[in-house]
DNA sequence: GCCGTTTTCGGCCCGACTGTTTTCAGTCG
């Protein structure tokens, strides 16, 4: 699949027409770039019908760029684009706070060309004497570079699935081979994967090997053998391919499932036994007592099967031990989706497309939740849309039938922890959601008294992506999220998983918190189109890396006590 | 560069916030 790679340069396109300072270009191949990357078929096969202008904000220039970018792997015009202005655009745009007019004049004034060349002029203050600088964004500069690189070379889970799934796929359906599991950081659902490690069982490693490592999804062969290769796949990230032994396959997946550190104390416990544990198997002396499926050795060890999402060393092999693991939520436990967006605001499809897309996913409800007014740039309704709307919720919902709409909107949180929706309507709504899109910086005391005083307000049901992180762009905001998990508790008010696969907010370690202080959670989807409704999985898996169960979840309830618990 | 139940040409969701400013520019959503 070349969506991503085709994505990805549009999306550089873009950055290089800001830095240039075109205004209206970038934001159309943005949008395109957004389309591309939501698509859930292959653009090749879209290509191959004729239908990439069907593809929202995709015309006769984009179409060609897409062409091109299918058949060699590149556009001509972004490389004329970089040798005009050769700097590092990715990375930089990659530090909070710089952007493109902060490029372009550091370029001509600095020479600064990546993020070294931007930290050099920052450690020694050359950027406070530029004219609309000064000490504090230097400063600013100089703390941001740091997560910056941190979170490089690191692929996001959400946008890398469909590549993997479909990777998974052509081993599965290819004629010599017997088993395939893909292990790794992917299998425990991380939120970003460094890189994709492969198991396959098979008789015939040369032809596997063969037809693998020239899959139209390979950039370039790194190493290549009967045992092992590894190749780079065109989206940039490896993989490597592992042919294992059938009687070593469960052993052989626990160990490249990881994590290291779980790995390391899984060890420990079998020496104690007098058994050594390793991918080939669980071994008293010579002799092999188990490792065909990951369940048998876990048993022999006298421990409980710890699901991949667990395996993070956070506790769960004392309790495994004790034979007291929870009983995780499940993929298909959720009744209803309580956050997305409709045409009416920022999203893409209508009340119907979307309501017609939750009954496809077999769900009970879902809430439309549409952004509101001082949120501009994402269509804010106002008020008088807003009941425009509920008009027509009513209408789609007595016309299809399975499945019920819940009125609700993304109410925003402004500086001041005022909502900017009038209560009395809020209170004619079936749902609130409430969330802070602007004003990241201010204090932590201001942060968390802004969502506490969202929460305090009787119609306000759930806060959606809490803290605000964006994984790879954006640190959570600063919170006391002791107060907030008491307040949440305290209001019933609910706090969100938001499946969105750059903000997965609550995080793991977060939801493990809220559920164990007693918080009950909603996971949401935030989806802005039908396709984004599949997210759904992302934030499900982050629920269970957090420990939680169908219980802990607000929506794995059916609709008739989900709204009794919104009356708060 | 895209798009059209106010347009096939002329618009293109623009407000909040911050840091640098004496009235605004850049970034972010």
């Amino acid at each position: 699949m070349d969506n991503l790679k085709v994505a990805e340069i549009l999306e550089e396109i873009a950055d290089m027409l800001d830095i240039k300072g075109e205004k209206y270009k970038p934001r159309a191949y943005r949008r395109a770039a957004l389309s591309v990357r939501s698509l859930s078929e292959d653009i090749k096969k879209i290509k191959e019908r004729g239908e990439l202008k069907e593809i929202p904000g995709v015309g006769k220039a984009i179409e060609g760029k897409i062409e091109e970018i299918l058949e060699s792997g590149s556009s001509k015009y972004l490389d004329d684009l970089k040798q005009e202005i050769p700097v590092d655009v990715d990375s930089l745009l990659s530090v909070e706070g710089v952007g493109p007019k902060t490029i372009k004049t550091l370029h001509e004034k600095l020479k600064v060309k990546n993020i070294d060349d931007l930290e050099e002029a920052a450690k020694n203050n050359k950027i406070r004497d530029l004219g609309g600088f000064g000490k504090k964004s230097e400063q600013k500069i100089l703390e941001n570079i740091d997560f910056a690189r941190k979170s490089k070379g690191r692929f996001i889970l959400g946008y890398i699935e469909p590549i993997v799934k479909n990777l998974k796929n052509k081993l599965e359906n290819f004629q010599y081979v017997e088993k395939v599991e893909i292990a790794g950081s992917f299998r425990r659902r991380k939120e970003t994967i460094g890189d994709i490690d492969i198991l396959v069982v098979t008789k015939r490693p040369t032809e596997v090997m063969d037809f693998f490592t020239t899959l139209d999804d390979v950039d370039g062969i790194i190493v290549k053998g009967d045992s092992k290769s590894t190749v780079r796949l065109k989206e940039g990230l490896d993989c490597d391919i592992r042919v294992i032994d059938n009687k070593s396959f469960g052993s052989a997946l626990l160990y490249f499932t990881g994590s290291k550190q779980t790995n390391i104390e899984m060890r420990k416990i079998s020496i104690k036994k007098g058994l050594k544990l390793s991918e080939y198997g669980l071994f008293k002396g010579e002799m092999q007592i188990a490792g065909e499926t990951e369940e048998e050795v876990f048993q022999k060890l006298g421990m409980k099967y710890i699901e991949p999402e667990l395996r993070e060393n956070r506790g769960e092999i004392e309790v495994s031990l004790e034979g007291k693991l929870p009983k995780l939520i499940g993929y298909n436990d959720i009744k209803g989706d309580l956050q997305m967006h409709t045409k009416w605001s920022d999203g893409v499809n209508t009340v119907e497309q979307m309501a017609k897309a939750g009954k496809d996913l077999g769900y009970e409800y879902i809430a439309i939740t549409d952004h509101t007014g001082s949120l501009r740039i994402a269509g804010g309704l106002n008020e008088k849309e807003i009941k425009r709307q509920m008009k027509e919720i009513d209408k789609v919902n007595q016309k299809i039938n399975g499945i019920t709409i819940l009125k609700g909107v993304e109410v925003n949180i402004q500086s001041d922890g005022k909502l900017d929706v009038s209560n009395k309507l809020l209170e004619e709504l079936d749902i609130v959601v409430a969330s802070i899109h602007t004003g990241f910086r201010q204090t932590k005391e201001k942060m968390t008294g802004r969502i506490i005083s969202a929460m305090e307000n009787e119609n306000v049901n759930i806060i959606a992506h809490p803290t605000g992180r964006k994984i790879k762009e954006r640190k959570a905001y600063e919170l006391d999220f002791d107060k907030i998990l008491k307040k949440s508790k305290e209001t019933n008010t609910f706090l969100e998983i938001n499946s969105y696969p750059i903000r997965l907010d609550l995080n793991d370690i977060n939801t493990k918190r809220a559920i164990e202080s007693g918080c009950k959670l909603a996971i949401n989807t935030d989806a802005h189109s039908t396709n984004h409704l599949r997210y759904m999985e992302l934030g499900i898996a982050t629920a269970r890396r957090g420990w939680a169960g169908k219980k802990n979840m607000i929506n794995t309830l059916p609709l008739k006590k989900l709204r009794k618990i919104l009356e708060k």
